[in-house]
RNA sequence: GGGCGGUUAGCUCAGUCGGCUAGAGCGCCACGUUGACAUCGUGGAGGUCACAGGUUCAAGUCCUGUACCGCCCA
């Protein structure tokens, strides 16, 4: 991708310095008692056979089925089953039931309790009874709770504390067991009786067939929801009791808070603060173990003999409390966004403090990443950071968007047509400088893209433009060194040169603030529209009236001016497309002489700087008229269906830019294909009969097209421009005369004055050229 | 349920102090000069800026609401 880092510095959170930075910060988080280990309902994916964090459980809707079951209540009709489960008997002699609804029939194996809302009319008779659960035969209260919603299902709910969050909930309150009926890897465990060993899935159909079986199945409905799955593996995760290790976050996500509150930290688009503040203040404890075979392991040790537990940065031999060597450390490893959530100063040293890539670099200037990343990485890497170094890792966060397909789908892995988002093969058909500038200008900060292979043609043609201008300005040198800007005397510039230069210098300061505030796109697209429509279209096509011309005119001198201003422009050009465009600019900025440049390489040339003493508003504006009537002349041709390569005589009745006019008549000459040896500059003259005429401002061009000028045609397209002119003026009139005049800025209000003098102007012209033609 | 983003030309998108006739690329129509480039040039057609209110001298831009699409969190 082109992209700029210090290779020296690459790092991998397994080095041997990082892994010693995750036993420090462990060690120190422990001993400020903000690391804990607990019983707790973690998110376990079976295929993995780990707990996972929260971020890490994807959900995915899916077709599945609500199964509504009934248990028999215990009374005085019914003590019990005489017959044993699965006889088609179990049930014999119930009178009274309860009805529920479960979505995981295999969790029936570890109910505790039966709940129903207080206020349940349906099943308050039965708060404080005893059911018995069907297979395991164990007798198991009704009890009232309200958290269950009386609206779902039947309104009673089986209740199974060790297998989902919210039942672990009112276990707690109402002091249940916790009875975990599945292995690490899915599969029915002793405490699931009958169905031990197996599959969680082959138990959910024997189970259902079994209370069918038994007549406690009631009926099967169709069921739509979400399903939490492992975000690595796609595995359906089980919620579970396990002792897991968790980092205590409340303290740490309040200094995280007050990090971006304060401005200490400021995340850019600003919208995605509120995404944070909102994370942070909802945050649950991390859970940072996992059964895994690789990671960083957790440095706890526990003594066989006298059970001292704790935590040490260096691998313990003896207790540290009795010295017995009957040590073992902890088995699980850290989750990996703990050390890479250490990044920002692990890298750079830490814990050593006295670092000096510690001191250069920390904190960031800015952190750029994708929003999904948000919570993943830049909130742990700020909560850690705040917690171990004392301030926030970066100043800035830079949030981009995601790449989509082009229907706007997020590309994965596993779609079929992966491939055709791989950068790698973008950059073997498109270019790594069309990839690169496709994918900074197509967008805007913090919003996604849809991938469209048209904008890299699009990027990938213009890498080509630029080369081809290179190749055009460099065969024009002559073999002596070129005249660099300083040693040509500014009065020596044409109009066309004193317009790129301001233009250019203009774009400079354009393109650094654009940068300052994070508006890559916008830079971007700035420099290609202005080496494209302005340097290349324009300023190259005028400067070939100088480069070709025949040199026993004594045009030497007009020539090696332009020469110098082509270079000027095109290298300041280049430094500013270099982070867009790193590969061809670098290419094309080696090839340029070495007189008009400072450096070895352009990767480590100095950021251009606009110089405002180039800037020329005279030039930009009398520039604009010559382009206009360049523009106008080139439309009445098509219109008039002059061949292309025809070159027509002309008459310029200049009023106050005659000066400028016949200074550039050969520009206007080249570029609108008139006949040079037939081109009158005058200051006024009568209007030519027979002829076309452009207007811009108080300026007119004749073109004596005999033959071609249809005096009719001629007229009506005079008239649509004058009524579009005597429209706009009316327009302009009726705005200056209301309240605007006094409302709006004063600034504001002459420009809408000039620009009615000179539509004025204009259509006075216009109106002239009519009557003109009705003589 | 809470929050965010999007809706501008046939398609994909810009438009960050509210202020010239709302822009670009691609596509479309016409033409194409020996002299950098057909991965190109010149000219042209094409938009009631989702809808409804409001603020303002002035709204694609600010405010309120609605609809549809997408995303995040619970």
């Amino acid at each position: 991708m082109g992209i700029s880092c210090d290779w020296h510095r690459e790092r991998f959170t397994l080095d041997e310095e990082l892994s010693h930075a995750v036993r420090v910060a462990f060690h120190t988080l422990y001993e400020r008692d903000l690391i804990y280990r607990g019983p707790y309902m973690v998110n376990w994916c079976p295929r993995c056979e780990s707990a996972i964090s929260d971020l890490e459980v994807v959900p995915h809707e899916h077709d599945s089925h609500l199964w509504v079951i009934r248990y028999p209540i215990l009374n005085d009709d019914w003590d019990g089953p005489k017959h044993a489960w699965s006889s088609g008997k179990w049930a014999e002699g119930a009178t009274d039931f309860i009805e529920m609804a479960t979505t995981r029939p295999e969790t029936i194996l570890g109910d505790t309790a039966v709940a129903i809302h207080p206020d349940d009319e349906r099943w308050n008779r039965l708060a404080g009874r005893q059911v018995m659960l069907p297979a395991m035969n164990r007798p198991i209260p009704v009890v009232t709770d309200g958290a269950v919603k009386p609206q779902f299902g039947t309104g009673a709910v089986k209740v199974t504390p060790a297998h989902d969050p919210n039942d672990y909930e009112i276990g707690m309150r109402h002091n249940l067991a916790q009875i975990n009926v599945l292995t690490g890897t899915g599969t029915m465990n002793a405490e699931a009786g009958p169905y031990e060993g197996l599959d969680r899935y082959a138990c959910r159909k024997a189970i259902v067939a079994d209370f069918e079986k038994e007549g406690l199945l009631v009926r099967i409905e169709d069921y739509h929801h979400t399903v939490g799955h492992c975000q690595r593996c796609d595995t359906v995760v089980e919620p579970l009791i396990s002792t897991q290790w968790f980092v205590r976050t409340k303290t740490l996500a309040e200094k995280a808070i007050r990090a971006v509150k304060s401005g200490e930290m400021r995340i850019v688009p600003e919208r995605f603060e509120k995404v944070y503040f909102n994370w942070m203040e909802n945050i649950r404890d991390w859970c940072i173990s996992r059964q895994l075979w690789w990671g960083h392991r957790i440095p706890v040790w526990t003594c066989d003999d006298c059970d001292h537990t704790w935590s040490a940065i260096e691998d313990p031999a003896t207790c540290a409390k009795c010295g017995s060597e009957a040590i073992r450390q902890d088995e699980d490893v850290l989750d990996t966004w703990f050390s890479s959530g250490l990044w920002p100063f692990s890298t750079l040293g830490w814990p050593d403090q006295e670092s000096a890539d510690l001191q250069r670099f920390f904190p960031t200037d800015l952190r750029e990443t994708g929003y999904d990343i948000l919570f993943f990485w830049v909130a742990r890497e700020t909560m850690l950071s705040l917690e171990l170094m004392g301030r926030a890792p970066y100043t800035t966060v830079y949030l981009h968007g995601l790449i989509r397909n082009e229907e706007g789908k997020k590309i994965s892995k596993s779609m079929p047509d992966a491939w055709k988002y791989d950068p790698l093969y973008i950059i073997e058909e498109y270019g790594t400088d069309a990839l690169r500038f496709m994918l900074t200008t197509s967008s805007t900060p913090g919003n996604d893209m849809n991938l469209d292979t048209r904008r890299l043609e699009g990027a990938r043609n213009f890498a080509n433009k630029i080369w081809q201008a290179t190749r055009f300005i460099l065969m024009n040198l002559d073999d002596e060194a070129p005249l660099s800007l300083a040693q040509i005397g500014r009065a020596q510039l044409a109009l066309p040169d004193r317009w790129i230069l301001s233009r250019i210098n203009r774009l400079t300061g354009e393109v650094f603030r654009l940068i300052e505030s994070y508006q890559y796109g916008e830079a971007g697209r700035q420099i290609r529209n202005f080496l494209w429509d302005e340097f290349c279209d324009w300023y190259i096509e005028v400067t070939k009236v100088r480069l070709y011309a025949d040199e026993t005119e004594g045009a030497e001198g007009a020539k090696s001016v332009a020469q110098a201003v082509l270079l000027t422009v095109l290298e300041q050009a280049m430094r500013l497309l270099h982070p867009f465009m790193p590969f061809v600019t670098e290419v094309i900025w080696q090839a340029l002489p070495q007189e008009m440049k400072q450096g070895d390489a352009l990767i480590v040339a100095p950021w251009p700087m606009g110089d405002n003493t180039w800037l020329d508003g005279e030039a930009e504006s009398q520039m604009g008229v010559v382009m206009e009537l360049v523009r106008g002349i080139r439309n009445v041709r098509a219109e008039y269906n002059v061949a292309a390569g025809k070159r027509v005589a002309a008459t310029v009745a200049g009023a106050g830019l005659v000066g400028v006019l016949d200074e550039n008549r050969d520009v206007l000459a080249s570029l609108a294909r008139l006949d040079a040896a037939k081109v009158t500059v005058v200051e006024s003259c009568e209007p030519l009969t027979r002829s076309a005429s452009v207007m811009v401002g108080d300026v007119v061009v004749y073109l004596p097209l005999a033959g071609m000028v249809d005096l009719v045609a001629e007229r009506a397209r005079l008239e649509k421009e004058l009524a579009n002119l005597t429209q706009r003026i009316a327009g302009s009139e009726k705005r200056l005369a209301g309240p605007f005049a006094e409302r709006a800025p004063a600034n504001v209000v002459r420009r809408e004055q000039d620009r009615l003098a000179d539509m004025k102007v204009e259509a006075e012209q216009v109106a002239e050229q009519i009557e003109r033609l009705s003589d």
